[in-house]
DNA sequence: CCAAAGCCATAAGCTCAGATCATGGCAACG
DNA sequence: CGTTGCCATGATCTGAGCTTATGGCTTTGG
């Protein structure tokens, strides 16, 4: 009989159409994996997988197994969850206090990995404009569970999700807008789409500028994060903002520099106490959906 | 996560009822299976099952997880499944050649299971009066696999599948019809139920008789099995019928002795050759449903 | 054309999950 | 009250699943 563990191998593998990547998700080194689904494949009596130099693809046998596979997972799911709800143990809510610019980058992909095990679990926002107010609000005992930058002082659990790395967006005629990558001090002279004071980025792009031994002018500041890559467009000026903002969805007419050397900001998951079981399979999913993010640069 | 096993071990105890019932049909101790159930548990966030002295009984949250448990198991063995037709490897029948009683014994039980786990393969039975007949067909290539008596000489491979126990079947008011055993010697010279020269059992009853010391004097013989117990329940005479065909449908009338000291037939299910995946697969069924039926007594 | 990178498979070794055997505790039964 | 039935727990063993190391093949880029 296949394992779940099988299943979820082969299952991860299509989606990912790698094995080194589907084996970096799932936490195991690529030999395991690669064992797992041959294990899988004698089981089946023949090959699931082709093996392309670059990628996989399915075989009829595969395509065969694979929304069955896909069925067994979700009902094992649903199993547990079904049970835990029995149990009461499935609370109605999670309540999560995070930074708007992250409201926009990492969360949403990490929720919508939330919903596919989780879908009976609310989720519930609360949104800050930088670290000093959602470490207030979290003392304040707001949320389950605090994503976004490291804390300074924090007395309860955290854990380091990993970093995002912030980019420089220009307009597409801008004279800036060749080549991949740029240097801060490059466009020291430059005015700048700022964020408003008090606004986490705008903490970020002083402290960057200050880094490379100069302040940035200022064209226009703006409270939204999702505003500034759109400004940039426009012609306003450069805009420093998380890669993970954009990803795939370039405002038209603009132009992404990444910076040499890097800007990155750490983020951080961080609890009261010990997190309970929700908090804690939330903060499960943000490493998991980090560590995916970084496989795709 | 819960693993398939651990799921397959919850709804077989359930189906039984009983630890100890199901971890003889799934082949492990109880000891392993009680800790699995422990396990799965713990995942699900409190107790399935309420232990009751002689029978175990579903909690909600036991309740509330089954039917996901069935689908997930349902949906792995179809995985499995589809994946073989695709890969050529489900046949759509497998062919099966035994003998009469054993249409009426061990068979019944084991195609019952065989359904479960292959709904999608149909069965031809080829049924036979006794062993050397069914030997022949085989070596004629008859069917895919045969299940009967050990067969003398047989060239292709055999596994054993365990024994059938004899039983005698008298009339509730014979007075042989006390107690639970008697000595087939005490039958020695009371006229039997016999079966028409040729049948499998007719030998198995005179070979039987001859290590007892007599040779039966005979009421009626008959060519069905299955008419046997009704002859014996009507007063004919003593029968000795595996105790298999009689399975809790005992005849109006009659009443059940074991011998002592038992008399016993192997069983063994042959292949001409090495058995293709499917009559592999069958005859482990098999062996499943010896076990099984060997703990009912 | 060659070196480097990407990617999967295989082998050896280690660890822990899942098994068995032994035993104990509790309830029911005769 | 002794025996039987039944599940839980503990100690021990084994094999499944993992990691590290390595190899083979293809593709890419200089």
């Amino acid at each position: 009989m296949a394992t779940l563990r099988q299943l979820e191998y082969f299952v991860t593998v299509v989606d990912e159409s790698s094995f080194t990547k589907a084996a970096e998700l799932l936490h195991v080194t690529q030999p395991a994996l690669s064992h797992q689904i041959r294990t899988l494949e004698r089981s089946a009596g023949g090959p699931l997988l082709e093996r392309l130099p670059r990628t996989v693809r399915l075989t009829p046998t595969g395509r065969a197994m694979l929304p069955h596979a896909r069925a067994a997972l979700a009902d094992a799911e649903r199993a547990r969850c079904a049970a835990r709800q029995a149990a009461g143990l499935e609370v109605g809510e999670l309540q999560i206090a995070t930074l708007y610019s992250l409201t926009l980058g990492v969360l949403p992909a990490a929720l919508r990995r939330w919903r596919q095990t989780h879908p009976d679990v609310g989720i519930r926002l609360f949104e800050h404009r930088h670290t000093e107010e959602l470490v207030e609000a979290m003392n304040a005992g707001e949320a389950d569970v605090a994503v976004g930058a490291e804390p300074t002082d924090w007395s309860g659990v955290t854990r380091t999700l990993g970093t995002e790395e912030l980019v420089v967006v220009v307009a597409s005629d801008d004279p800036a807008a060749t080549g991949d990558t740029i240097k801060l001090q490059d466009l020291a002279d430059r005015a700048w789409v700022h964020y408003a004071p008090g606004h986490g980025l705008a903490d970020v792009l002083d402290h960057a500028c200050a880094q490379a031994g100069f302040e940035p002018r200022i064209a226009v500041r703006t409270e939204q994060t999702a505003a500034a890559p759109a400004l940039a467009a426009a012609g306003l000026g450069p805009a420093l903002v998380p890669d993970n903002i954009l990803d795939g969805n370039l405002p038209r007419g603009s132009h992404v520099l990444r910076l040499d050397p890097p800007v990155r900001r750490t983020l951080t998951a961080y609890t009261r106490g010990e997190p309970d079981p929700l908090a804690a399979a939330f903060i499960d999913v943000l490493v998991w959906g980090e560590h995916a993010a970084g496989t795709r640069r």
